[in-house]
RNA sequence: GGAGGAGUGGCCGAGUGGUUGAAGGCGGCGGUCUUGAAAACCGCUUCCCGGUUGCACCGGGACGGGGGUUCGAAUCCCUCCUCCUCCGCCA
């Protein structure tokens, strides 16, 4: 959400943002709801003020002559607004009280009005994306994104390789009809060595930023709240795409970012501790209500996965510097598991809502002979600080909105597939990348038959 | 799930209808004193919104959230949330 004050006073910015993003914004519809909630505000002040005033000199039991001769000049024209008979000068006590049973009920009218229009422009508020930072390519879909670097090369097979689900089948470690046959289509359920290939990818993933990049690990609760989701921005928008649980406030949380975000919801940090780096592994879970019959085979497109997310909350001046460096953390990994990839840019059209900034990886899928997105990271810049109420207080200066940035590190469920595909071998096996083996016990995993 | 109790400023803690943004204390900041420090003493110490070029000034709002009663609510009523204690249930 942005600064109300900073979005009056630069329309004309987010008039190109939203043709940048390719959105519509109704910003005639801004203007009238602004204009109006401001003048309602300066009257109602006005009348409090007389009311307050008024309330004061009656408690005293005050009878004629009891205002000062510039707090009557203020006064008279307030009072003569609301009560049309109020006394020109000298007025009774009969007249105070009239008076402020007119004003008393005219202002609590003019409170509702005040909140109505409130909670209209907030509504407004929490559709406007995030303004993209500079660097940021312009552009109409993802066409336009720019391909940053490429790491490694493809691996070569001597036959043509098979799709995870094939390999993973073969191998009998991945058991899709079982999965349809306990919880429905889009979900997985592992077996064996691939069930423990799951666990030692987020195990791996885990250690190297814990022990090498400095992240603080946290276990979240995997349900999450209304409040927590409108912090981020999943809702109001994006209901529809997440899992509710019937007759509470509780939802499936749809990524640790989430929790993340709300670790320090509505807190001050202290500047020094800045910034902070936070990582989590976590289920997550999403109902893709729109993506029907898309990515139908396999694993790519799950409603519940595992994923190790990344997360840093910065001062702004930092926090672009922080963007690369989580870029690289999260590579780190696939460079470990010898993963062919890409790093992308995404432009003005393909970013998130909250995104000022975002690089995607992109992993080598040989059996598509194409690149499959398996994180996102993101610099957010203060647009979710602000919405969720997270600062930092430097020394003895006002204190400011933190800017936040997230990542995946990785998605486990895609680099579960990754693994398979690039490592399959000829005779049905699986090669065990070097990194994980000491998690895997073994170099190779064997098919076994089920 | 049942029965009780509690939520006040960075923290502790007064305050049960009237200029109370809120006593007192702690902490923090500035000053006096001191060779320096401590102690002592003095002063300061929140955030949001509106009017405004303005962190100046004027005004409004905020005592867990929301609603109500009243001319007026931290104080009375309703409701929700959170925490604590006891009972039940449970991995």
């Amino acid at each position: 959400m942005h600064d109300l004050n900073f979005f009056r006073d630069h329309l004309d910015r987010f008039e190109q943002m939203a043709r940048a993003r390719g959105i519509a914004l109704d910003l005639e519809r801004f203007r009238t709801l602004d204009r109006e909630r401001r003048a309602l505000i300066t009257d109602y002040e006005k009348r409090r003020w007389a009311q307050r005033l008024a309330g004061g000199k009656l408690a005293r039991g005050a009878t004629v002559v009891m205002f000062g001769l510039e707090e009557w000049h203020r006064f008279y024209p307030i009072a003569k607004s609301v009560d049309e008979d109020f006394p020109e000068q000298g007025p009774s006590e009969a007249a105070l009280e009239r008076f402020l049973k007119k004003v008393a009920r005219c202002n609590k009218d003019s409170e509702h009005r005040i909140a109505e229009l409130e909670e209209q422009l907030r509504q407004f508020m929490l559709q406007v994306p995030n303004l993209p930072h500079e660097s940021v390519p312009v552009g109409k879909g993802p066409e336009d994104n720019r391909v940053v670097r490429v790491w490694g090369e493809p691996p070569r097979f001597d036959f043509p390789p098979r799709p995870h689900w094939e390999v993973g089948e073969r191998a009998g470690i991945l058991d899709l009809p079982r999965a349809a046959k306990i919880a429905g289509s889009r979900f997985a359920l592992y077996r064996g060595a691939g069930a423990r290939l799951e666990r030692a990818l987020a195990n791996f993933m885990l250690d190297v930023h814990t022990r090498e990049h400095g992240y603080t690990e946290i276990l979240p609760p995997f349900l999450v709240n209304t409040a927590s989701l409108t912090a981020v921005g999943q809702l109001p928008k994006f209901a529809a795409d997440m899992f509710h649980l019937e007759g509470t406030d509780l939802w499936l949380t749809p990524t640790a970012e989430v929790e993340l975000t709300n670790l320090y919801r509505d807190e001050t940090l202290d500047a020094d501790s800045l910034p902070i780096r936070v990582c989590a592994w976590t289920a997550c879970f999403r109902s893709e209500a729109g993506a029907a019959g898309r990515e139908t085979r396999g694993i790519t497109r799950q409603h519940q996965f595992q994923k190790v997310e990344l997360y840093k909350f910065t001062r702004p001046e930092q926090s672009y510097d922080e963007l690369e460096s989580l870029v690289r953390d999260a590579e780190t990994i696939l460079q470990r598991l010898g993963l062919h990839y890409r790093v992308v840019l995404l432009c003005t059209a393909d970013m998130g809502f909250a995104a000022a900034k975002t690089y995607d990886l992109e992993v080598w899928l040989p059996s598509a002979g194409e690149f499959k997105e398996i994180s996102s990271c993101s610099n957010c810049e203060a647009f979710q600080a602000r919405r969720a109420g997270i600062r930092f207080k430097p020394k003895g200066g006002k204190s400011e909105f933190v800017h936040t940035l997230n990542g995946s590190g990785l998605a486990v469920g895609r680099t579960w597939l990754a693994v398979v595909e690039n490592y399959q071998q000829a005779d049905g096996s699986i090669l065990v990348p070097e990194a994980l083996r000491p998690y895997m016990g073994t170099d190779r995993i064997l098919p076994e038959k089920v």
